[in-house]
DNA sequence: GGATAAAATGTTAGGTTATAACATAGCCGC
DNA sequence: GCGGCTATGTTATAACCTAACATTTTATCC
């Protein structure tokens, strides 16, 4: 990830497009949904939307959801730790939450075995705060 | 997940064949690569083989690799935390692991924010031991 | 500025992964 | 046997992703 400040200043066309999208909705997104928001500004092809995405990734500013098949922008503009999602099942909001110790507990485990890890992906599946008090009433 | 010790025992005949597969498989498969393996069997359709597979993940026998879009079977036939799977990218081996304090901590982080966890994935990529040392030479 | 190389984009086609919809067959308690 | 349930079979289609190749834009060096 080489990821610096001035990340966000050397986007391309496509890629501002994508981030823009990604920002302006209040969940992740899948590529083809992408698509559909993106074909006003003259977006044609998925391929455009995925080399845009690959490209966002890689400079760190969003992040894959693999349980979801999506994509969402990324909270903030720095951060060292592996993030971690909370995702509702109920009304689809994602949050990226922080925890140094995690990234020492998941080194751990894994070293163990004699593996080195590279990257971490951790997605919990639940209940957020709005929906789970709805539904205790 | 409603696993209990007669879970292998109540398997219908497509639930047995997938199970088989996937624990003579030294990787995960995917569910096409299954399909495969399985026309031998009488298999002929796709969602023969996602049905068995959303079964035997129910019944917790089975393992979804969010991250491969891939399924393998279970180490053993209990557990009660949450599995983490440690994905080699050079061997394509994935070994499952358990850690008491790291379950405990994805839960926590999340908690802060009021969520209601209810399950979690957790996938490490990186390099085994094996593929390591190899490169390491 | 002009030649060159690298990166990004456009476009078509095709491959992989997963589900919808509907029909059929077996099982079990009554 | 009847009704309800689960599992299965079958066809079609949706959703997600990438290969291949042509073109344009951008960066770099002289
Ligand atoms: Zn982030
Ligand atoms: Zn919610
Ligand atoms: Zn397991
Ligand atoms: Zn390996």
């Amino acid at each position: 990830m080489k990821k610096d400040n001035s990340a966000k200043q050397s986007l391309t066309k496509n890629q501002s497009l994508v981030l823009q999208a990604l920002a302006e909705a209040d969940q992740p997104l899948g590529a083809y949904e992408l698509l559909n928001r993106l074909q006003p500004s003259g977006f044609k092809a998925p391929l455009q939307v995925y080399r845009a995405l690959d490209q966002l990734v890689e400079k760190g500013l969003v992040h894959r959801l693999e349980s979801l098949n999506a994509w969402t922008a990324c909270c903030e503009d720095q951060h060292s730790y592996t993030p971690v999602f909370a995702i509702c099942d109920d009304c689809g909001n994602v949050t990226e939450h922080f925890d140094e110790q995690l990234a020492g507990n998941i080194e751990k485990v894994t070293k163990r075995s004699g593996f080195t890890p590279d990257r971490s992906i951790i997605e919990i599946h639940g209940q957020c705060d709005d929906c789970g008090t709805i539904t205790q009433s």
